[in-house]
DNA sequence: CTTGGACTCAATGGCCCTTA
DNA sequence: TAAGGGCCATTGAGTCCAAG
């Protein structure tokens, strides 16, 4: 469920302090300052890292980041079997994580700073291959190409980007050979959209009203994208209709219209085509799918943690 | 019923700074 | 030197209304 976080402490100071005292950190290079090259200054980055988790402390900031999903895996399963994020995360998981962390970094408030992004998304097991769907389904977000989009035999990866948050949708099973169709669909939130959740600190987490909010900008965010099934398979749509679509569904086409009067009922037309010729199936599959395994971690482990 | 203009406010992109 | 925030001025999305 959550992901990759960064938080940006603030005061830089009180993180040089607790890395000097506690130890266990490592210093790069020796950085040179002055006109002579006399003196020898403190190098920075400092770094400490428990697991995967690193805090960085640079001249003037310092932040604390990485896939609290992966950390929790390592912990959980070690350092070789834990390091990935292509199982499940429950609510409970993120407990449990946050707990650890909280010890790991004895000595550190890590919530004397704010979220700076933080990712929610779920690992999919799906019908089909999984860069099926990256190739012919997810096409667009607010009409806009994706940011990245590889397609190779080692890794399949779409990325959009949009305002203050992007998406990140990738083939889980070509990434680390696995068995199964596992198709991973996250959220990159940037501090702007984080603030306005009022969702600031990882203590903010904890709190399963700010879970649920995750989830609901989550699939609210998720009707950004135009997700359409394959038109080609479908011979009974006549050819003007689906170059008619088409040419709607190629980021040009809404390029050209920038700016331009009624873009609102243009856009609507394409959710309404799309619809109308039921080539919508697709996205009505993924936002189930989405649904059933949000209530899965989030609800079921409640149970589990009552029940234990 | 469809198209275009005006208005308002949030999104966007550019600039600047930090970091690697 | 390039990439990624943060901040801020400008642009454009969205809504309403009027005209074709």
């Amino acid at each position: 469920m959550i992901d990759n976080f960064t938080i940006k402490f603030y005061s830089q100071e009180l993180s040089e302090k607790y890395l000097k005292s506690t130890g266990n950190y490592t210093q790069s290079s020796w950085v040179w300052k002055g006109e002579n090259d006399k003196e020898k200054e403190t190098k920075y980055p400092l770094r400490k890292k428990v697991n995967n988790i690193e805090l960085r402390v640079t001249e003037q900031n310092s932040v604390l980041g990485n896939s609290i999903h992966k950390y929790f895996n390592i912990n959980m399963y070690g350092e070789e079997k834990g390091n990935h994020n292509h199982n499940d995360f429950s609510y409970c998981g993120i407990l449990e994580a946050l707990e650890q962390l909280k010890q790991d970094f004895k000595g550190l408030n890590l919530n004397e700073g704010y979220l700076q992004s933080l990712e929610f998304g779920f690992n999919l097991l799906v019908d089909k291959e999984p860069k099926y769907y990256l190739n012919h389904n997810f096409l667009l977000f607010e009409h806009k190409a994706p940011a990245i989009n590889k397609a190779t035999n080692a890794m399949n990866y779409r990325k959009f980007e949009h305002n203050n948050i992007a998406w990140k949708v990738y083939d889980k099973k070509t990434q680390y050979g696995l068995e199964n169709n596992l198709l991973r669909v996250e959220i990159v939130l940037g501090s702007r959209e984080l603030k306005r959740l009022g969702i600031q600190t990882l203590n903010d987490l904890k709190n399963r009203e700010n879970i649920l909010l995750l989830f609901s900008r989550f699939m609210e965010f998720f009707k950004g994208f135009t997700i359409v099934d394959n038109r080609f398979n479908r011979k009974d749509l006549s050819p003007e209709f689906v170059s008619d679509l088409g040419n709607r569904l190629e980021p040009s086409y809404w390029k050209n219209k920038r700016g331009k009067s009624n873009l609102v009922r243009d856009k609507m037309k394409l959710k309404e085509m799309i619809k109308q010729s039921n080539l919508n199936t697709t996205e009505i599959y993924f936002t189930e799918l989405i649904r059933d395994k949000f209530n899965e971690l989030f609800y079921d482990c409640d149970v589990v943690r009552q029940v234990a």
